[in-house]
DNA sequence: CAATCAATCAATCAATATGTTGAATGATTG
DNA sequence: CAATCATTCAACATATTGATTGATTGATTG
């Protein structure tokens, strides 16, 4: 009798979407090229896909609209499309989170929980550092760090934070930072801190926050970036 | 040993979500759980989709988390789970939309460029209000609707229409009238009710038009502006 | 131009997802 | 309790998706 909306095409359209959203590789590759353009090469070390793999998925996202290309050279680099895409990624980020909280309400995870537990404010990361209660923890790679950095950081890149942990004081809170907070790096510093019973906190605004606070920025040639 | 952020959980779990809202049919049953809790069988009727394959579509929904159920006698009746899950429907919309647009940029300019998939001419409008085909929908300020209007016509003052769409039935063809030619109301109300979805036509004449020809208005005192 | 590098393509297999059918369950009615 | 109604389950056929491998294309280098 009624035969409605099945036929509409934006569902298809809107369910198109969504499933390139549905796998987790892609998720991750998006969340690296949030971060600036890059080449399929580093897509594949950063995520750990293997090349191929990396190159198709990638090629799923351009298909949906959600990544661009150009050519430098032999390599080809993605970014992110124009349009709305963050917003989809937190939103649903944060549908998953409040389903989580509600499933695992007893549960402390430690990662699942982007509160007062986990992120430290500016303020209190500005107050913390006079008293001298904290060390910074940059968790970039090497070349992003000498270019820029909270003054006094110490740099280990998050894939080599679980061989070199013996590097970080005990006696005092490991804040760990990274690009900002569509970054993740920091919150695996972290997982993988707390996990080792390091008291840590994450500075989620990362660099952007802290050199567009004012605040005083260690390393090479950090303006003319 | 590389620990990425492959390994993160909660890219599964944003994935997981994605993907449940990876097919046309549970898109078209959430839109319909959210207008209120409806029994499966009221479901099938309004989405045309089979008894079985809408039962099993809702059960994908219900183990994603995206909604509940309640008995009620032999029926099972769905509504939607808390959390923000219009956010994420409204982001991917939102996002399908702005894809959808930059496309259409090179088929027509909809507010240059009169089209007949667009416009809808004044005859074809009196037929097809007689056989109730149409709602007519008056994008103009209340003031002026409440002057003199089409008969029948919803009053959705343009900029409102975005947040009232929900007043808008979904198994008629939306006409969207204003002031006439040389107002773009309605251009801009057409534009909207169909990046949504909306089947939707602009009667470009408006009230001028219709009233020139001598058909019915309604309001207080149309005579007298 | 041959060698090399970065990325993509093509082909395959395994794993998942979907739609359909008909049977089974759970609750209500007489 | 048998009959009925609404929904779910189970099983199957089919389609789609994902990972892997090796070949191929495009651009650069010597």
């Amino acid at each position: 009798m009624k035969r409605t909306d099945v036929h509409h095409p934006i569902f298809d359209e809107v369910a198109d979407l969504a499933r390139t959203l549905g796998h987790a590789h892609r998720l991750v590759l998006l969340r690296h090229i949030a971060d600036g353009e890059l080449a399929v090469e580093q897509l594949t070390q950063l995520s750990g896909i293997a090349l191929a793999n990396t190159s198709q998925h990638l090629q799923h996202l351009k298909r949906a609209g959600l990544v661009q290309t150009r050519r430098d050279g032999k390599r080809v680099l993605y970014r992110l499309a124009d349009g709305p895409i963050e917003n989809v990624f937190a939103a649903l980020r944060s549908l998953a989170n409040h389903r989580r909280e509600q499933i695992r309400e007893f549960i402390n995870d430690s990662i699942s929980q982007p509160d007062r537990l986990e992120n430290i404010s500016r303020e209190e990361l500005v107050r913390r550092m006079r008293n001298d209660e904290v060390v910074l923890l940059d968790v970039r790679p090497q070349n992003e760090f000498a270019t820029g950095h909270l003054p006094g950081a110490i740099n280990i890149p998050a894939d080599e934070l679980e061989q070199r942990l013996a590097e970080l004081p005990r006696e005092k809170v490991v804040v760990a930072y990274c690009r900002g907070v569509q970054c993740v790096l920091s919150a695996d510093a972290l997982a993988i801190l707390r996990a080792r019973g390091w008291a840590s906190r994450r500075f989620e605004g990362g660099l952007p926050e802290w050199a567009a606070a004012g605040l005083g920025v260690e390393g090479t040639n950090y303006e003319s970036g």
